[in-house]
DNA sequence: ACAATATATTGAGGCTACCTCGACTTAGCA
DNA sequence: TGCTAAGTCGAGGTAGCCTCAATATATTGT
């Protein structure tokens, strides 16, 4: 069997329906139940022995990150047009919130993703850093102009992401927006008359 | 038994005796383990078996709070102290950072913390309002000299410190200690000459 | 058409954990 | 000292994880 995550090398007949079942059913167990749904249910409700879905996926990690693949590609190329769009700030903005949007798609999703920038061997690390590269050329575009302070870097506007998508699961919908807001604007560099712990003036 | 968490009507001499066995492993197997620690464990440790500890904490999140009873009136008092401080900002980040710092205390407990807002009978529930409290009169100090935004509301500002906690668990701590700066900051007004989407000047 | 073989699938089985509840034990009082 | 309310016990049902030896089947070459 097809270990790897992704169909590569021709596979057999079989074995490619059973993926694309399992992928598919995982999707909805994912969004219905989060990122900790069983393992099992999906393979039972696949019509699939839990041997199989271990045979095509060995970790979680391996099938959630082949549940993301689509939505990550198409995040990025959304990051690639947003390059050309006239206000960086906005453009900033706009990839940052639909970002956030995509990864709260699943409960817990956003922690699976944080977390898996410790281990190069998790299969969502490489995701995280295409997503990564992708957000770096629209902060920097939008630091160019002055909306970003130097010492914020591309993987603290990811994890800043995450974090907001976190909290959208725990707070209301109209919260969650507010929260993200407030994120990007920290990036902004602080005015110098209150960078300093004196009280500024009236 | 007293099923209520905290032993307010006298307790036999035995069953206090566990009780306060049970808070001290939990309060190990919590930092060590997170806020997901096997209870089973907790009880083996505590050398008392799985019903007692039930009887006593009758959810992992009746324990939990039991735990943190005392770091959160800590953090409570330490807010009243911070009124005083001279500058409100400076108070406002320091209180953010210590709160953030007990936050991550346990990993995990962001989570459980923030989720318990969604259900008044959560034993965590009063925990987070009288923290959101406590926060309250600092941010509007710092809102009266012209730090934070109006829209900003305590709430927020306690979702920011969990959603910063949380973060903290997952990246290097220089990085977390830089994202939450990053949310603190966020709260500011937004100068109006990046407000709208226009580029602005030099 | 048919083996031969590489490729997949199966599911029982060993773990660990959750939580409940009826049977048992004991501290503390009169 | 014995009674009883209070507390403790832990087996047992449920569920999920993951593995691996046995079994099944798609494909390929003849």
């Amino acid at each position: 069997m097809n270990a790897a995550n992704t169909p590569q090398r021709r596979m057999r007949a079989d074995a490619r329906r059973n993926y694309e079942r399992l992928l598919a059913e995982a999707e909805v167990a994912f969004r219905e139940r989060g990122t900790e749904a069983s393992l099992e249910e999906i393979a039972r409700r696949a019509g699939v022995s839990i041997g199989t879905l271990y045979g095509h996926f060995p970790t979680r990690q391996a099938l959630l990150e082949a549940t993301l693949h689509e939505s990550i590609d198409r995040l990025v190329a959304t990051a690639e047009e947003l390059l050309t769009h006239p206000s960086p700030g906005e453009a900033l903005a706009r990839w940052a919130r639909a970002t956030a949007a995509h990864m709260s798609a699943y409960r817990g999703l956003a922690t699976s993703l944080l977390n898996s920038l410790k281990d190069e061997n998790n299969p969502l690390y490489r995701a995280c850093q295409q997503m990564t590269a992708a957000g770096e050329r629209l902060l920097d575009r939008a630091r160019r102009v002055g909306l970003v302070r130097t010492e914020a870097s591309a993987a603290d506007m990811f994890a800043l992401i995450n974090a907001a998508a976190w909290a959208r699961e725990q707070v209301p919908d109209e919260q969650g927006d507010r929260l993200l807001a407030f994120m990007i604007d920290g990036l902004r560099p602080v005015p110098a008359e209150i960078r300093s712990p004196a009280a500024p003036g009236p």
